[in-house]
DNA sequence: TCCAGTCTGTGTCCCAGCGCACAGACCCCC
DNA sequence: GGGGGTCTGTGCGCTGGGACACAGACTGGA
């Protein structure tokens, strides 16, 4: 069965060391509501996602979840690892289900320091992950749910490509750092605006170009420098 | 004359490569209000502060800031040039006037290649900051203005060590991505319990465990972060 | 077909923080 | 010693979002 969305970072290396990375990887499926890694828990295995998606959350006081990054076949989980470190600053949360390639840390560590070409494509994502965080950081602080929605469910279509997709606002609410109900009257209002149709956890974006128009610049900025870095 | 604040992330380096680094740098002296780099602006220089206190802003719509991360003598700004990129996640904004040592970028990419302990350094140090980037991200969501003061004066205090120091509402209010009124009740109601004093752009911190304990957990987890990475 | 569980919508009360405006208070310099 | 600039404190109305409660709506299994 051919792999529909590869991994964008393992396809950007070249061909020899694609070829030996590829003997060290597992497929897996990752299913929705999986925690991959905790905060200041050792990072076990690296993931590299096909059509897998995964929230990287930053708890406050143990159960207050904010998300700061986003995951999927542009990037990878793990990268302390590439820094010589096994902590994850995250929680890596599934959240969406789908494939994946993993690879244990030590293996890992091995093929990175055999391969400049992969050193270069993860000091380069973890560069860009910087400034996602960075960006989502000022976001979250200063634009409002709706917009935030907006650019969430962006970020998230442009990953899955699949649409409707699955998703309940209870989900939502810890994604975006707010209750439950604030995501309700957010969906309402863009869904007034024939933006997405939302019907028991199941999202539509009805009107893309809309959505983006709607949402703030932050969307826009992120794929910026995706494109400036790893492009 | 002796340096009285030396860098930390230097003084962790072998002799050796630390002799040979030394060579390269530029004692210069930053001064408040001094912006070293713009979000996606090329990095001209990289900065191992000693007494100087500079702090990594991220910008939303342009003119919002929002403190993301702090960088004294423990640290250094100019992190991406160590990822091979030369471009700036954040603002890099002087708040705290003193002496740091600056190299250009290139030569800095030269040492860093041909010295594994820089290297080592370097990547633990990028973890730290991606951590903390990642805890304030969620402390700004999630917690009040009160608790955020006593933690950013905390941060603040360790790396100046000098108390009283000098600064207004107005500018801590871009720190905190406040309004400055919104300061001066924090401010005030920090002062009541006497755990500071404030006066026309000088604060004295009063009660050092008082600060501590009345602030978030951050600072707690931000200091712990670097002990288990640098310490 | 009914019931239990899940998901979404609404309503009420409350508070932190925003925007704006302005009043002291203090400092330094002329 | 007076005046302009800077810094801090206060007041008022407004709003986004918090906490809590509950009502409909849909789904799937017994």
């Amino acid at each position: 069965m051919p792999i529909l969305i590869p991994n964008k970072l393992l396809a950007a290396l070249p061909r020899k060391d694609y070829q030996r990375l590829l003997t060290g990887f597992d497929p897996v499926t990752l299913t929705f509501g999986e925690i991959l890694y905790e905060p200041g828990q050792p990072i076990r295995h690296v993931y590299f996602p096909n059509d897998a998606l995964i929230s990287l959350l930053s708890l406050a006081d143990g159960h207050l979840a904010l998300e700061v990054g986003m995951v999927g076949h542009e990037g990878m989980v793990g990268t302390p690892v590439a820094l010589g470190i096994n902590l994850s600053p995250f929680r890596a949360l599934i959240q969406g289900t789908g494939t994946a390639l993993r690879m244990t840390t030590t293996r890992f560590s091995k093929e990175l320091a055999q391969s400049p070409p992969l050193q270069q494509v993860m000091y380069r994502y973890i560069h860009v992950l910087m400034t996602q965080v960075t960006q989502t950081a000022a976001c979250n602080r200063f634009h409002v749910v709706e917009q935030r929605l907006a650019r969430w469910l962006l970020m998230t279509l442009d990953r899955v490509s699949e649409n409707p997709f699955q998703l309940t606002q209870e989900f939502l609410s810890h994604m975006l750092g707010v209750r439950r109900v604030g995501v309700t009257k957010a969906a309402s209002a863009l869904q007034q605006r024939k933006l997405i149709g939302y019907s028991r956890g199941s999202i539509t974006i009805l009107d893309r170009a809309g959505l983006e128009a709607f949402s703030c610049g932050c969307y826009r900025a992120a794929i910026d420098t995706y494109e400036r870095a790893l492009g």
